[in-house]
DNA sequence: GCCGGTTCCCAACAAAGGTTAAGGAGGCGC
DNA sequence: GCGCCTCCTTAACCTTTGTTGGGAACCGGC
């Protein structure tokens, strides 16, 4: 079932009624797999759907004239990473499949007219635009602020949290399929030194991250250095 | 006329209907004098109302649990800086005035119920949202790729533009009340290089920022060091 | 099973930015 | 007009991160 990860996410995250279920389940869905690498939409595009991730990662990154490369936002199974191009038509970034994906395309057409007839499912969305933004203030926080170390256990940890709410990082393994050079480029910092404190946790016995699965080995120890708060995640409707 | 700059700026950057425009200016409005520095709502609270900026500045900021503080965005006549809690009912950062301002408060019941009524008035206050979120992500380019004195030119030529909507950036000089502290909270640097920043780009003849304000002194040389492209500000609805 | 590309790993050195510590300029209350 | 407080300014020194340039390990295709 292609919309499990994201009715079970969004029913988290903001709750759904039963009618708002059956209106999503009703949208006209275009699946496709998507390999490894692939852009998905590109910088400057003009896109007519909105991508939802089924399985896999994608990530959403931006290039500097000066040709450096900026990761903004890791996305998993269930997200919606360009769901923002729906009012925003012009896009101001990429959106790359980092792993091999299966990816769900919706209509502009068809979603304009879900959030008019159904203002309780548009409010949802927006809901789900304004928790992406949410990440995106903590994400400057952890590139402003935080030494290389302590943005990389940051990022770790939020993504545990956010596979978590659709079963995908059960125990203290889940996957995080990026290359060094890739992590790199989340935290603002050169795949060089991104090895360096790649090295540092591992040999610190703090987290293992290789081949693109991550292994946290001491919680204690990676919650003290990530000094992670997930109130930014807004994961419960209720508060 | 306290809706001046939100009705310029949100018709330049969406458009707006006059039924829009109409069913604006009926909302209810308690206008109210703030003090620099005082805050607006802080991290933790469940504000019931949003804020429009009427005149003045404000910027949302958080503080890591070492006492590190981090400005997300500066925010100007015209502008909603916590539109967001409309749907995200706690908040995960502060709102604060960091100069003498004049503010608009307006409950979220009547602003739901105005977009419950009014899908057309929902798509811009969410479009609204998304534009907030581009420029999220373009701060976090700023503080992850770019050298200390580039992210200055950055953030002084977008201040500039989004001055500009409204009028109140007229010539080369313009308002930006923050102390070389805020900046280099806002950079991501400590006060000590903000300092070391301000001065290189004075004595390059580059810009002058003193006592509040900016002077742009080569439009050339800035233009060059910001390598700033607008079309993350989504200042036209037609593209 | 080999070959070519990608990814990972590492060391030496350079540069950007952080830390500490201090003095000076300007505004405001009394 | 004086004193206080905030903000700005600067210098010397230290730490983190970037740069350059390499080599080793892994992976998929043939």
């Amino acid at each position: 079932m292609v919309l499990a990860a994201l009715l079970r996410r969004l029913n988290t995250v903001s709750g759904l009624e039963n009618a708002d279920i059956a209106a999503i389940r009703a949208l006209p869905i275009i699946v496709r797999q998507w390999e490894a690498g692939r852009s998905i939409v590109s910088d400057g595009g003009r896109p007519t759907e909105c991508c939802l991730v089924i399985e896999g990662f994608c990530v959403r990154a931006k290039t500097t004239v000066s040709g450096q490369r900026q990761i903004l936002s890791i996305h998993i199974a269930g997200e919606i990473p360009d769901l923002q191009s729906l009012h925003l038509h012009r896009m101001d970034h990429d959106l790359i499949a980092v792993a091999a994906s299966t990816l769900g395309f919706i209509s502009h057409a068809s979603l304009r007219a879900l959030t008019r007839a159904n203002p309780n499912i548009a409010e949802v969305l927006w809901r789900d635009t304004l928790i992406d933004s949410a990440i995106f203030r903590e994400w400057i926080v952890n590139v402003g602020q935080r030494p290389a170390a302590s943005r990389l256990a940051h990022t770790v940890v939020e993504l545990r949290r956010r596979l978590a709410i659709t079963g995908r990082a059960a125990g203290d393994t889940f996957e995080m399929p990026l290359t060094q050079e890739q992590i790199g480029e989340a935290l603002g910092v050169t795949p060089v030194h991104a090895n360096r404190i790649i090295r540092q946790l591992r040999d610190d016995r703090i987290v293992d991250i290789s081949r693109g699965r991550v292994v946290v080995l001491d919680e204690t120890k990676l919650a003290d250095l990530a000094q992670f708060d997930d109130r930014y995640l807004h994961q419960d409707p209720s508060l």
